[in-house]
DNA sequence: AAGCCTAATTTGTCTGACAAGTAGGCATTG
DNA sequence: CAATGCCTACTTGTCAGACAAATTAGGCTT
């Protein structure tokens, strides 16, 4: 956690709580970077940061105007975070129920995707995700047992994926992704929505060098778990 | 076009090239800002421009590493670009077929996301967007008669919305976006495609001010206009 | 072989300065 | 009075050099 993310995380706070509505415009950088008792440098890259989020515009000679408050996008799809995560930090209680793990030999296109040889052995996890005890998606997770340190015991992956990872040395810094739109009833099990729409994500995960750690896909049921963003120049 | 923006997309243009393949660490940045011939700031910038768009990964004391080619994402859903800019940028040839183009009293929801009033009139459009002669999506625009200066002629909405708002002085900055997924074989008109599935783009368009400038909902045919991206912390 | 120390490298932050763009006030001019 | 141009204050973009902090690699000791 450096200087510049401190300021940065409590300018995003700011912004989101409405301190400073959309449309006006922020205190000045020089004026910024007395108040948080840092240097200019570290407050611009503060600033870039909200730019990147789209929350904030600055123009040269004019100054940086709030354009988006954030409250759209609580759960913005380009912050890579675990869904129970992102459930919990939108007041939801977080939970999941798993179908079933299996140990499996990889298929061709996931030892291309994973760059593992075609031999390689997976484990493959079939889950409902849930807030407050609602359905809200559904997740398939095809994980190396390499990275796990050999065949887990059941009982080990309950928790988050990236956790789990994690404690074996594989931390997840990006992951490339493709969205699709699903619809049919042969998704998803047990008690279905009404409306079979789905918000599916196909996901490779990559660690900080760009190497795979692992695939999921997920599918988001229409309506339970709104998806904002904000798009930007 | 600023000096930082010039080498952003340079170093972008080089590890969407492959120049620098996912796992190659870049020169630092002392290295890059000789290269370049400007200051280790201005590369600084531009390197966390790279890092927000989820291509490269920089650790403090260790470097910047390519994650992320970027090949996979052309048409990056967080990036604010025309359709038509989207498909001719992937080699194609954009179009569009306009079904109709009416005047009509704004809704009260429209009113309150244009914060315009009750009585405001807005041109609305329904089209749909081609790439190489390929119905790709059914689009639906509505815009304020004020913002065009006026009711317009018909044959004067051609061409991208955002241009023709250009035109009258009001610049989309950013766009704040819901996705959804739909299907149902009432979206859409004309050749419609088997699986009526839809991803559904509702937007806000806002200008450099944070004002709304006009409302879009976009129906992308699944499987027609692949939608990538990379998600980062 | 494992752990520790050191040195070199790299990014993060700071300071002060100047260039470049913007916006508002003001006088001039038609 | 309205429009134009100029000037000034302010804001962001870029620069240079320096030091702090984190990482990495190599050599050394245990």
């Amino acid at each position: 956690m450096t200087q510049s993310d401190r300021v940065a995380r409590d300018l995003r706070e700011r912004v989101e709580s409405g301190e400073w509505p959309t449309g006006r415009r922020l205190p000045g950088e020089h004026q910024l970077a007395t108040h948080y008792g840092v240097s200019r440098s570290t407050v611009r890259t503060a600033l870039q940061d909200l730019e990147s989020r789209g929350l904030t515009v600055t123009r040269h000679g004019s100054g940086t105007v709030v354009v988006a408050t954030g409250h759209d996008h609580q759960a913005d799809i380009r912050r890579l975070e675990s869904m129970t995560e992102t459930i919990r930090r939108r007041g939801l209680e977080p939970g999941m129920r798993y179908r079933s793990i299996a140990i499996r030999t990889i298929s061709k296109e996931e030892a291309e995707e994973l760059q593992l040889s075609p031999t390689a052995e997976v484990v493959e996890t079939e889950r409902a995700l849930t807030a407050d005890a609602e359905v809200v998606a559904f997740s398939y997770d095809v994980i190396p047992v390499d990275h796990l340190g050999g065949a887990p015991d059941p009982s080990d992956i309950t928790g988050s994926v990236f956790a789990l990872l994690g404690r074996h040395g594989h931390h997840v810094a990006v992951a490339t992704a493709e969205l699709h739109a699903a619809h049919g009833d042969d998704i998803g099990w047990g008690e279905r929505p009404e409306d079979p729409s789905y918000l599916m994500l196909v996901q490779n995960h990559l660690d900080g060098e760009g190497r795979p750690v692992f695939l999921s896909s997920t599918y988001f049921i229409e309506g339970r778990f709104p998806f904002g963003l904000v798009r930007h120049r």
